[in-house]
DNA sequence: TCTAGCACTCTGTGTTCCCGAGTGCCAAGT
DNA sequence: ACTTGGCACTCGGGAACACAGAGTGCTAGA
């Protein structure tokens, strides 16, 4: 159905379509690639092209451009991942390398991504899940209030502030401090529930109000938060940029952390390092975009997904490079903390 | 020279101007407001107006649009700020009580601003300054590494990795943190250079080349960052209006910290809990855009500034009722906490 | 199966024309 | 001295129109 030149043909005007950003007519693609093959004859392989849905013309008589289906199928057979340059590589590192904490790290990374790309960058904070307690803090603030600080070894610190219900002596914050660290020091997050279930009844009775309160705020520290938390940059590359679906509705994505969540995609269970790649409809809500992302973290220990949006008229072997070095750079700089 | 009158056209061609977005002419403004008088006078009175530079026509034989010095006249003498109505005061109240920290504040606070103004808002994390110090935690995460984690009585977390110079052991690392905090307990944050100047004479000699490394964190700590950090939201408002200056512009402007530090306003020393409005071309950099801005923070003690950016073209009174509103219930939160 | 040629169909652009909103000015009225 | 009505003037913007050019589909021939 489609031999050999057909895919040659389609792969030739992804790639001027994409350059140009005009649709390209079947003239200026017997020139500019050497298909060896005469107009007409790219004239007939275009036809059956659009036949098969993977080309439309915009109107009668205008050249052709992709559909999200041909895009698919250059992305998918027809183009490699593009490589960064030397130049780029050795930017990558030295950016990334002087960050001082975890935030630094992901604003770094994602400026540096949507700078490389010129494209919008997203980047997930890392979740909490899989990493471990360093340590437990708390700060009396007043008789009634203490602050509890989390720490860990992800270099991510939680903080809140929690009201209690009576008032308890710094003594007995500072024992239960001991006790908390004591505990749970190096344990996985997943596994604090279980172990904070029976430390009231290993307290004396009058704390128990008050441990109650701290634990539960604890364990919703943990389990809420950071799956949810994405941040992004490079949003004045949107300006040149047409978007079919309105630049308005992807600023508004952006802003909605729950949409920008969904759009990163449900981590792909089976090889979450892979890169995924979705295309104008292929995506929820935006239909007008296309989106590069990978999972990223420290080792085998997949912590969260970062990736670029753009219009769907995107230079997908290069993005993907420059995706796939970010991804692998941070996860080396995230082990290394 | 400029008559009760003509002050009252000028309102009138302002208010008009910003609720329809076209020029106005003198026929539909003796209409529409009551002034009492037929277009031709309203004419006589716009061509003085337009002599003294408040207005300006785009072309000839089109209606008359304010300039920014016809602006700059309306929000000084012309215009009330338009307090909130009940309604959008409850849900300030209610949105911004429900914060469970300090980021938690700032990141619910610019998504009201902007989504109360339909505009690009603009918020400075609180400047650490004036804060005091709450609690210093020195954590080791291994024998080289330490983690430094600063407690304010404002809230906020501030946290460094600290790669040390020599192996220290875990007990020395105690007796620091315990000097550090009855050193600094409760100080301002600006007297804690002055207050550990003298600190490694005061230890063990062979402590002192890593007390030295902390204490240069610590200090870089305290001064370099929180003047910096500014979040900002409501891009998606920016889709609509239109920027003399570009789109992009806008957007570059809003992802470079310094750039939006120096548009939210050099901290107007004199009354800083004044609204600000810088029109126009008064803005260093992004002269198509007017800015509306205030300090914010507990009680007399200036903390940080927020405010909105938008269109010239803007709503100023209701704007700037919104900004002051927010100001306000954002510092009413901050001095509870 | 490929190629060359040809007629056809569009879009985009430039031109012209005209309407109407809005102005500036002047002379008359209060 | 200010206000008003009248009037000629000036543009911008939209409609109508023509036209060049790019690109196509189709058919006939190599």
């Amino acid at each position: 159905m489609l031999d050999e030149r057909k895919l040659a043909v389609l792969r030739a005007i992804v790639e001027d379509y994409v350059s140009t950003n005009e649709p390209v007519g079947s003239k200026a693609l017997a020139d500019r690639h050497n298909l060896k093959v005469s107009p007409a004859t790219v004239r007939n392989d275009m036809a059956a092209l659009e036949e098969e849905g993977y080309i439309t013309q915009p109107h009668t008589s205008a050249g052709r451009v992709p559909t999200d289906k041909g895009y698919r199928l250059f992305v998918d057979r027809l183009s490699q991942v593009k490589p960064l340059s030397g130049a780029e590589r050795r930017a990558i590192e030295t950016f990334l390398a002087g960050a001082v904490d975890l935030d630094d790290v992901v604003t770094r990374t994602v400026r540096l991504l949507a700078q490389l790309t010129r494209q919008v960058a997203v980047v997930q904070y890392p979740t909490l899940t899989r990493s471990t307690v360093r340590h437990v803090e708390l700060v009396p603030l007043n008789d009634r209030r203490v602050m509890l600080v989390l720490i860990t070894n992800t270099g991510r610190v939680e903080q809140r502030v929690i009201e209690l219900p009576e008032v308890v002596e710094e003594a007995r914050i500072a024992h239960l401090r001991a006790v908390l660290n004591a505990c749970l020091d190096g344990c996985g997050l997943s596994s604090v529930p279980d172990l904070v279930a029976d430390l009231p009844e290993r307290l004396p009775a009058e704390d128990r109000p008050a441990v109650a309160t701290i634990l539960s705020v604890l364990l919703e520290t943990l389990v809420e938060r950071h799956d949810e938390k994405i941040v992004f940059a490079g949003a004045a590359n949107l300006a040149g940029a047409d978007f079919s679906t309105g630049l308005r509705d992807v600023l508004e994505a952006l802003e909605e952390q729950v949409v920008l969540m969904r759009l990163l995609g449900e981590t792909t269970s089976d090889t979450p390092s892979a890169l995924t790649v979705r295309i104008g409809s292929e995506n929820p809500y935006l239909r007008g975009t296309s989106i590069v992302a990978t999972g990223y973290g420290s080792g085998d220990n997949q912590l969260a997904r970062l990736g670029v949006l753009g219009p769907t008229r995107m230079d997908y072997p290069v993005t993907m490079g420059a995706v796939r070095a970010v991804a692998r750079y941070v996860s080396q700089i995230l082990a290394a903390s």
